[in-house]
This record gives C-alpha cells, structure tokens and sequence, in this order.
DNA sequence: ATGATTGTATTAAGAGCATAGTACAGCAAT
DNA sequence: ATTGCTGTACTATGCTCTTAATACAATCAT
C-alpha cells in the first residue's frame, strides 16, 4: 500500500492523521482490531518505532486502546468518534475558505470555484 | 508583526509559502522592492540564515530577482504572478474536496458546508 | 510448557533544520 | 574615501526526526 508521506513534514505527525482518518471514516470501524505496530510498520515502510509514536499519540487523544500484550483495538465511543470527524471537516472548510481569501477571492468567487469543481446541479 | 509559524514543518519552507502568498495577493505588488534578508528575518523572528534559504527559494521559481548588492525586487511578469495564483486556488481546492471526501462527505454536504459558512444567498 | 506475537524500552547512528557568529565583496550616500 | 547597507558564504553547535538493532515481559495458540 503506498501510503504517500511527505518528505518535508515528521512522518509520526503524518501516520497520526492517516490512521485518524482511517478510522473516522470507518475503514476500522469502531471496536475494531488493528493491525500490530510492526505489521502496519511494515505496510507503510516505516520504522517500527515511528508507528510507535504515532500510536501513543492517538493513544492520548483517546481514538485507540491498548490491550497491553494483545494488540490494540478502535475505541467504541462512536460519539467521539463522529465529534472528531465533524471537527476535522470544520478544520478543513474553515483553512480552505481563509486560504483562498488570503489569495484574493471573494465569497462568490469561492462558490463558484467549488460549483465548478463538483458539478452544478443542487444535488448529485 | 506575528508570523504564526508552526512548529512541526520545516520554517524556511513556511517562509516560502508566506512570502508567495503575500506577492500573489497584492501586499508586494510587481516591480516593489522587497525587505533586506537581515529586516525580514527580524520581522520573522527567525534567523538570517534561514530567511535567505526561502529568498533563494523563491528566486529559483523566478517569483522575486536579486539586484546583487541593492535589494531584491518582486518580479514585474503579472502573468506569472497570476498563473501562480490561480494555480493555488486549484491546490487549496483539490486537497479541500479530497479530504473532505476522506471523511465521508459526499458532494452535497460538502456544499451544504460551504454554504453554511459563506451565506446562502447567491452572491454577496 | 513452548513458541509466536503483542506492546514497550533502550542505545546508537545519521540526516536535516535552525541558530549563532563571523566574514567578505559590491553598491550608495555622505 | 568612509560608512552603511546589500546579498552571500562559511563554520560550529544543538535539536528533532528517523532508522537500526536489540531486548524484555505478557499474552495467546498449540
């Protein structure tokens, strides 16, 4: 699988917000297992110990649980889980709309950006 | 002036996207000079060093030229300046509607997003 | 019980980024 | 000519990230 990382930005950082996504968009539903931190290593080409720290990372937000020698599992708090997705989608609509007022467009314009992008018609 | 830097992402290449940012979007105009490396850095907050890696950056995009010992200058090709900027809008567009697709909205919601960020009504 | 797999911890090495400090050549204003 | 500003170059140091190579305790399947 290529899991596309950045060379110029910390792969731990990177493996953090894929593996969030991952699961916020329920590829690992919740309560699922997850593939141990040298097979999912191994997956994305990195070293064991970076996605090491990417797990303790999503560990201390809460998303995933350890079952300390069996593996870790998706959190079943399906709350949480949709209250990270509805705040990422924030992030990223309010970066995107501030990105491109800093570039100079206006509020039609950036309507008009995204009509064309996803089609006219109302709905799809 | 805060130039809100990140901590997690190289500085010189936020320096870049900044700097970029500014020229494309009016605040230098074409042909205007552009601060010392030694004034920017301070206004930055980072070192003299690392504001002429971004210069050095950007000079080899062809967006600013180096007047050898007088200052660097904004280049006066509107053309460029506009193609840069249009090419950026479709960036910040592109990666906006793929994550917002990553998260599992289809394109209504993601209108319905907009929507509800900008106004409803048509134009503004 | 044994072997495989789990998470976790440690040490060592290398690479890239950022900073500090210094230095030099060219141009402009005085 | 002198002073001050410009870009540019260099060295040294420290930090973080990344990788590599181990090692160990706890659990599961057999």
């Amino acid at each position: 699988m290529a899991w596309n990382l950045d060379a110029d930005r910390p792969i731990y950082a990177q493996l953090v917000e894929r593996i969030q996504m991952q699961i916020v968009s329920g590829m690992y539903p919740p309560g699922a297992k997850l593939p141990s931190v040298r097979d999912l290593a191994a997956q994305a080409a990195v070293n064991p110990n970076t996605m090491q720290k990417a797990f303790a990372e999503l560990e201390r937000s809460g998303l995933i649980i350890t079952q300390r020698t069996n593996g870790r599992t998706v959190t079943e708090d399906t709350d949480m889980i949709g209250a990270i997705r509805q705040s990422l989608a924030e992030e990223q609509l309010d970066f995107f709309i501030a990105k491109m007022k800093e570039l100079g467009f206006d509020t039609t314009q950036i309507k008009a950006f995204i009509e064309k992008s996803l089609g006219e018609k109302e709905g799809e």
